[in-house]
RNA sequence: GGCCCAUUCGUCUAGUGGUUAGGACGCAAGGUUUUCAUCCUUGAAACAGGAGUUCGAUUCUCCUAUGGGCUACCA
């Protein structure tokens, strides 16, 4: 029990990494990091049909952007790679030939063809679900049913072959989930399974195993969806006489309409990204990622967090060392989880909010044109922060901190922009210029006196200063906005302004 | 169909053999704010159903229902 902690987080590279998957590795990393374990990175590329180009990469750099990044693996070296599994290819073979050797497994040589029609017969027998298994194995074509000559000599003759997992017969195969307790299940509900395909590419189950074995995995971290051949794993184990590592199945999560799992689909059909990065297919579709939409990582990482554990008590907003120093399995839930793309978005703000204004201007720069400082840009981030969700929302709703006013809101053109407005405003002006020192306070005061003076309420007078230095009907206040911007620029724009509105009130 | 897993407000969840069943998102109302947002206050909103165990079950057991996963020479 002494031993270190190491855990793996294994993907195929099939595509973008989902979300699920980021958080299935969060949570691996995590549990690592507690317990001053070890977090690989393992590449499970058995399935050569369904390999896509750049999903490794894709994985990499998905992690990197979250900030849960392996230290061991692919892409990461260590002792006991390679750590992707194409590269592994031969070490598969004479563990599976292990079993055959114990009694285990067996050779099997049947095709795929054989079997998917022995499977179609056995549906239009009313049979839906036929299984490779203890009673059916002996009817097939394999090292049990078949003569120790008639193996060798289609073996000889070069006839691909698999070979099975030899399932025992009524069984109770029982074992200790950290999530969901004992799970048991009855070998008759097991079928053969494939360990080793034609050409002596492993299984999923075979090799899985053998690597978590190699590669010293303490504790098996995944998704429900392995729930099922958790009895097979815990098989092979005791099979090959290896300690079992301890397994923590993780509750999935689940779309926010409807029923079933979430799958890549469901976000751009809702309007969120399910991807950690944006992700173009070889066709040239886009599917959309968090980074690009605007998250910040530690948002989207926080929220993954918060989706199947919790804390405990009422916290909610974590850094990832602060989550590693609270993050425990047994906090973590058995059901499903449905995703909220809304929860989602406070997070982001909350995480945007607390950003300091000149990171925020660091990062707002590159998004708008013309040459601003840095501690202007900060200014503006501090007046549009508060409301805020994404940076995008600092450039498009604070625009006019950044171009001229080149358009004015319908709405408050129609409203608010009355009679006397227009000569309201050219005493604003002449108020205005006499400031020498443009200060928020200054404005504030130089603004109530003139309000005072006039026998004014705000209502008169606030509209339609707004309306022409920003174009807007909405925003911050007026005083920061001046002085944020200057007193030439918003005298100019006032100045500018008062004909433009006057006539679009006339065509209104 | 078979097997496995799950089930507390709309959603994420806390919680205990005896609680006014707590928080967060979202929603609604009010307050603050010249506007918007923030912020503050308040509100509506849940123990799937039925048996059993028990003095007492949301909590323990069983059944049903519902949901989910798996059922490949995919992971």
């Amino acid at each position: 029990m002494a031993e270190k902690v190491r855990v793996r987080f294994a993907p195929s590279p099939t595509g973008p990494l989902h979300m699920g998957g980021v958080r299935t590795a969060l949570y691996n990393y995590l549990f690592a990091k507690k317990h001053g374990g070890d977090f690989l990175l393992r590449i499970e590329d058995t399935d050569e049909k369904r390999f896509v180009e750049g999903a490794q990469q894709y994985i990499i750099d998905s992690l990197k952007w979250c900030g849960i990044e392996p230290n061991e693996g692919a892409g990461y070296g260590g002792e006991l790679g390679p750590y992707v599994q194409s590269e592994r290819k031969t070490m598969y073979q004479p563990y599976a030939q292990q079993l055959v050797d114990s009694g285990h497994a067996y050779i099997a040589f049947d095709t795929a063809e054989e079997l998917d029609k022995m499977r179609d017969q056995a549906k239009e027998m009313g049979l839906p679900n036929w299984q490779y298994n203890s009673v059916t194995r002996s009817s097939m074509k394999n090292s049990i049913s078949l003569s120790k000559e008639e193996v060798e000599k289609r073996i000889a003759a070069g006839d691909e072959y698999t070979i099975r997992m030899k399932m025992p017969r009524n069984e109770e195969i029982k074992f200790e989930d950290i999530i969901r307790g004992w799970v048991s299940v009855n070998t008759n509900n097991l079928d053969d399974k494939i360990l080793l395909k034609p050409g002596g590419m492993p299984t999923y189950h075979l090799a899985n195993i053998v690597d978590d074995h190699l590669m010293q995995i303490t504790h098996v971290i995944r998704g429900e969806e392995w729930l099922p051949s958790a009895p097979l794993h815990v098989l092979l184990y005791d099979a090959f006489g290896w300690e079992r590592p301890q397994f923590a199945h993780l509750p999935l999560i689940l779309r926010p309409d409807g029923n079933g799992k979430l799958s890549k689909r469901d976000g751009d059909r809702l309007g969120f990204p399910v991807f950690p990065l944006n992700w173009t297919t070889s066709e040239g579709e886009l599917y959309s990622g968090y980074k690009e939409a605007g998250y910040f990582p530690g948002a989207f990482i926080n929220m993954l967090c918060l989706l199947g554990w919790n804390p405990g008590n009422n916290e909610e907003i974590f850094t990832l060392d602060e989550m590693v120093d609270k993050f425990s399995l047994e906090r973590v839930g058995k059901s499903g989880a449905r995703f909220d793309p809304e929860k989602t978005k406070w997070f982001n703000q909350q995480y945007l909010r607390s950003t300091a204004n000149e990171e925020l201007a660091e990062m707002v720069k590159p998004m708008i044109n013309g040459d601003f400082s840095i501690p202007y840009i900060a200014k503006v981030c501090e007046l549009m922060k508060e409301r805020a969700t994404f940076i995008s929302d600092i450039v498009n709703d604070g625009q006019y901190f950044f171009s001229e006013v080149t358009s004015y809101d319908d709405g408050t053109v129609k409203k608010k922009w009355k009679e006397d407005t227009p000569t309201i405003m050219e005493e604003l002006i002449s108020e205005l210029e006499a400031i020498s020192d443009f200060t928020t306070e200054n404005i504030e005061k130089v603004f109530s006196a003139y309000l005072e003076k006039k026998g004014y309420g705000f209502g008169n007078v606030g509209p339609g200063f707004r309306l022409l230095v920003t174009g807007s009907g909405m925003g911050p206040s007026m005083f920061d906005i001046c002085a944020t911007l200057g007193k030439e620029k918003v005298l100019e724009r006032m100045k500018k302004g008062i004909d433009i509105v006057n006539q679009l009130k006339a065509t209104a």
